[in-house]
DNA sequence: ATGAGGCTTCCAGCGGCTGGAAGGTCAACC
DNA sequence: GGTTGACCTTCCAGCCGCTGGAAGCCTCAT
């Protein structure tokens, strides 16, 4: 199986692949003319590879799933980790991602959007106002 | 004042207000010593492009911002604009967080974490099961 | 004169790809 | 046999927004 069908296979773009070769998350052998030759547990690696990656886990996390998914004697408590630190990661994120959209928000509704220059974005972004973005909680 | 001034009044570090002259967000004139000389109005525009920055506008769109914030014949329609452009960038990213969120959320509750290596989500990335990512709704 | 701490420039690297150039290979068709 | 055209290969550069580090100059206090 060449890189085209591969990819095809996996849902990943062929350079994504040669990347993942490159850094050895893969390792497919070659055919006699240099090219990669695909077995169907490496087209499974990057199935797995994708969805890992979709659920937004790192690669380094990533390459060690892909070890503990082959490691048959693991321990699940090593997986819940990895996925428990990422959790939390994504907890963080939306939670920073909250705050920027409610004071944001504030600042796009007090804005006329007309054609006039006054505009209290900007005013805050000049000097924001000092109760406006939760008082002293940054 | 210096850079190491500046850093302190802005709240940004000297290497990202060395990198913002580079691309020419801001131009303190020089010192005969080669010494970048910051006026009070550059403070201004670094605390400004700090601020913004920190509502996670874009680089470029900081960029426009100050313009618009200079150019005394602004509509604030065009700030409001590139204000909504960023929200909207924001409630995409949560919703994507938050989708991620809850598929790994009922992954890592379905995980014993314990010592046997039979593993929910190692198989969820191996294989996801039919129903359990919403379907067929990516 | 010396040393500490600023300042300068330049180059490299982070993550995770992505695009493009230059060239080899293969299968099909005339 | 020749020629497309689609595939494959490698390598280098670039994306964003910094950040670290090296090598060297400037300034001020001792």
């Amino acid at each position: 199986m060449n890189i085209g069908q591969a990819a095809e296979a996996a849902g990943l773009p062929a350079k994504t692949i040669r990347y993942y070769e490159e850094i050895e998350l893969i390792k497919p052998r070659r055919d006699d003319n240099g090219y990669r030759a695909f077995a169907p547990e490496d087209i499974h690696k990057l199935a797995f590879l994708a969805r890992a990656r979709a659920l937004g886990f790192t690669i380094e996390e990533c390459r060690a799933l892909l070890g503990l998914y082959e490691d048959e004697s693991r321990a699940s408590e090593d997986v819940k980790k990895l996925a428990q630190v990422h959790l939390a990661r994504i907890d963080a994120k939306i939670a920073e991602l909250r705050a920027l959209r409610a004071t944001l928000g504030e600042l796009v509704d007090a804005c006329a959007g007309d054609n006039r220059p006054d505009c209290p974005i900007l005013n805050d972004l000049a000097a924001p106002a000092p109760g406006a973005r939760g008082a002293k909680a940054r």
